[in-house]
DNA sequence: GCGTTAATTAAACATGATTAACTTAACGCT
DNA sequence: AGCGTTAAGTTAATCATGTTTAATTAACGC
């Protein structure tokens, strides 16, 4: 007898509208300005209304963290499965990866800004990212595989991932304006990231003894 | 007769004990709780107080984010200056550099997390960071001219500050957690940006078309 | 003590996150 | 049609923030 509630597609719907508008709120307004208010101004409802479907506003970005790595997992998983060989999976790998930091810049900021230091990113949020960091990992333990490199793919992914976050965060942070830009970085970064003769020595470099 | 202005050095004290107070809650509160008015609890004043001092909160951070560039490029400097090999110095300043930012995480996230996207870092922020940046240059030209490599110091510089800067990224950002820790990763990155091989190769990579 | 002006505070305003209380709308039932 | 029930949404309220304006206090030379 009572009014029902929204099905579960409806509440899908409406998960997915708050999601679209907060980042078009964020794309718009950057980081700091980024408001619950704001949001629910987008969609033309009041800011407690959102409590219905979002605990707070840290949940919200947490929420688009989660599907920024769903996102660019999909699109490792796309390479991983294409037909190139495995040298050429890990440079597509980098280089789609840098094409969707700065197709998605937004998606990409709340990605990697977010926890700094502060509350750390929630168990589910992260299940995301393995699974994530997994795909890139597979395409890593080809292009070991195909021999040419003799690094553990662990290793290899992480030093990818280094490589890869370090050109895009600094072009999001607006920080390439000295004499390089992130057009001219790209391929310098891949080739270096997947050089095979470069990698081969890694591992034999006599170990430094860390820090002071 | 009046009651006399602050002395240029009451001045700069009290804006030392600004950004020291300032650096302090941001350590304390995280990005996302720093408030000028907790700078000034945490110095006993209102907030108020500060705008005496400072022009507003965006402007108090931009003094921090100075102040890191600074500090980094005296860390530069003094391996500029060391009579290390160019390889060595090439290497030392990376791990330098790693230093700094687990060091001084609050100071790092300032200086890289900020203008993302939002306004742009003013000028003399900017300059501070170009003097930086010209410290790591002549480091890199030094590697360069002993001959370990044919690539242009200033690309060469560029890559340098990618990997440096993924790598202290995701480890500020608690990204380092599926595998491979901080630690466990300086080594072969240095390594990695330093080996002479796999550097010498970048230039002569067949050069692919960016993006779609 | 007095006048003057710097340093600081108290008050105020606008905006934000969040919660609580209220209103409205949509159903099943009679 | 009207009632009971409950979901969805709104309004009102609380508290923290950045920032500005109007006091207030403090330190000096006289």
């Amino acid at each position: 007898m009572p009014r029902p509630s929204y099905t579960e597609e409806q509440i899908q719907d409406m998960e997915e509208r708050i999601s679209a508008a907060a980042l078009h709120v964020f794309g718009r307004e950057g980081y700091r300005n980024f408001s619950l208010r704001a949001v629910a101004r987008e969609m033309g409802l009041t800011a407690p209304a959102l409590y219905r479907y979002v605990d707070n506003k840290d949940q919200l970005l947490a929420e688009l963290r989660a599907e920024g790595f769903r996102r660019l997992g999909e699109i490792f998983r796309k390479v991983a499965e294409s037909r190139a060989r495995p040298l050429n999976k890990g440079r597509e790998m980098l280089r789609a990866a840098l094409d969707f930091a700065v197709d998605e810049p937004d998606l990409y900021r709340i990605m990697y800004e977010l926890d700094q230091g502060e509350a750390p990113a929630p168990q589910w949020v992260r299940d995301d990212r393995q699974t994530t960091f997994d795909a890139a990992l597979t395409i890593a333990e080809g292009f070991v595989a195909a021999g040419h490199v003799d690094i553990d793919p662990l290793d290899l992914v992480h030093l990818w991932w280094i490589g890869l976050h370090g050109l895009a965060s600094l072009d999001l942070a607006n920080q390439l304006d000295m004499g390089r830009s992130r057009d001219e970085l790209v391929e310098p970064t891949v080739a270096l990231m997947t050089n095979t003769n470069y990698l081969k020595t890694v591992k034999s470099e006599p170990a430094r003894k860390p820090k002071g």
